[in-house]
DNA sequence: CGCCGCGTTGAGATATTTCAAAAACTGTGG
DNA sequence: CCACAGTTTTTGAAATATCTCAACGCGGCG
């Protein structure tokens, strides 16, 4: 079912996005404990699934690095885009009490993904003061987050708010990042924002017009961040943690 | 700062809606053990709040009767409604990683409110499995159900995924409930669901002069609910849960 | 080479908002 | 119990945002 394991696990301590991911706060005992439990490492060429909604859930996954777009399908066959995931980003939490995957996950870029057993990994928790910690933060963090992007009936308000969500869930540490190649289409982040395509396409040539962003060829570059935010009516950043 | 605290404590054992509460699928002993902590009830009169976003989060709450309106208020002064809460559910699981409440809360009814000492619930849920399960497993179906509204830029569907919600959530065990007065103003739920109040208005009345739903002086029936459904594109039943 | 998904653009159709105003209702104080 | 003020609901009409449909170009890929 979750194809291309690799048994080369990825190391947390010296994990690029460690501080934003699971193994953030934790001591060096709690570390190695959580570093213990991921054994492998699943490897996902873009376009590929992870897994498919209703499969059974027997591991969460930590994005370690490209992008995934998670989604369902309604019983008309149209499709629902619920999150699209970053490096750092914990993947599969919407599942638990089911312990069947609620959405379908794709590769929007070759990726990988540490696997963490769910079992095993819920046993930890009761052993791990920290991890529970840092475990029940991220939840709480991602309950509030799911609230950033405006509902308001505005195109271009939302929009903004999705291209700053995805910068800065995109940002390295130490270098800023300004430019980026979009992972998902103008088309998926319509039906992520409930917008048509050709809405989505409008909104951001007019931002260009408008000298906000910047349309390269396939890329973008904000160019007037204040500007942009002002145009989401953002006042607290997102601040970069799980989502 | 959490005005009129009442020393009667709610009994987990014999509460109404323990069965889709933290209680539920506790042993005994966990039952006990959560009881002891919930020393004090919350009395809010409709109208006043509960706290005001930005306090300091020294408890979260279960819902025990009444109802209340989750929201805060943006830098250019308007209202942002984040959620409704119904008895059963949890209030405050935003707040965690900052503990400073994110949110404003009031009664829109009068409610009690279960207080839930954080601390001393984060050290508690160590100790209890089945507590700590239970309680990831809230967190997990309120990150699964915040996507139950749909996104998608059409406002019948949304205002009858909106209704179906708000109707399974305020069920009561035994007698199914079809006839409700809405706990919030025609206003709230535009706010909620990013339309203007008049369309909210407009909307009902079209739903009623199609017989889907039944507009009676300050309340709302349900009398055709599978077209309601069919309306709201919902395949899945919302099943009532915390959320 | 031809196909297909993606981005782009235009024009008309439609849903929704906005503004304005009145009616209905709620709670308060006299 | 009534009058009043304030909120909520209701309705209409015009303005606007967004969608839908249609068409085309482009680039990657089998």
């Amino acid at each position: 079912m979750i194809k291309n394991k690799l048994n080369t696990k990825i190391n947390c301590v010296t994990c690029a996005v460690a501080h934003i991911c699971l193994a953030r706060d934790l001591n060096k005992t709690e570390q190695a404990q959580l570093n213990e439990l991921i054994k492998m490492v699943s490897i996902i060429k873009v376009g590929h699934h992870l897994y498919h909604q209703r499969q059974k859930m027997r591991y969460i996954f930590a994005l370690h690095s490209g992008c995934c777009k998670e989604y369902c399908l309604d019983h008309q066959g149209n499709e629902k885009i619920s999150n699209f995931y970053f490096p750092g980003d914990l993947i599969g939490l919407d599942s638990l009490p089911t312990e069947l995957y609620s959405f379908s996950l794709i590769a929007l870029k070759d990726s990988k993904l540490c696997m963490i057993p769910y079992e095993k990994f819920f046993q930890l928790l009761q052993e791990a003061p920290t991890l529970l910690r840092r475990f029940l933060h991220i939840n709480s963090f991602k309950l509030q987050s799911q609230r950033d992007i405006p509902v308001v009936t505005n195109a271009k308000r939302r929009l903004a708010a999705f291209l700053l969500n995805i910068f800065y869930r995109a940002q390295q540490p130490q270098k800023l990042l300004l430019h980026m190649q979009l992972p998902m289409s103008q088309s998926d982040i319509g039906i992520f924002l409930g917008l048509a395509h050709e809405t989505v396409n409008r909104i951001l040539h007019f931002f260009h017009k408008d000298d906000v962003i910047q349309l390269t060829n396939k890329g973008i570059c904000l160019t007037d961040f204040e500007r942009l935010k002002a145009i989401a009516g953002v006042d607290k950043l997102h601040n970069k943690q799980a989502g």
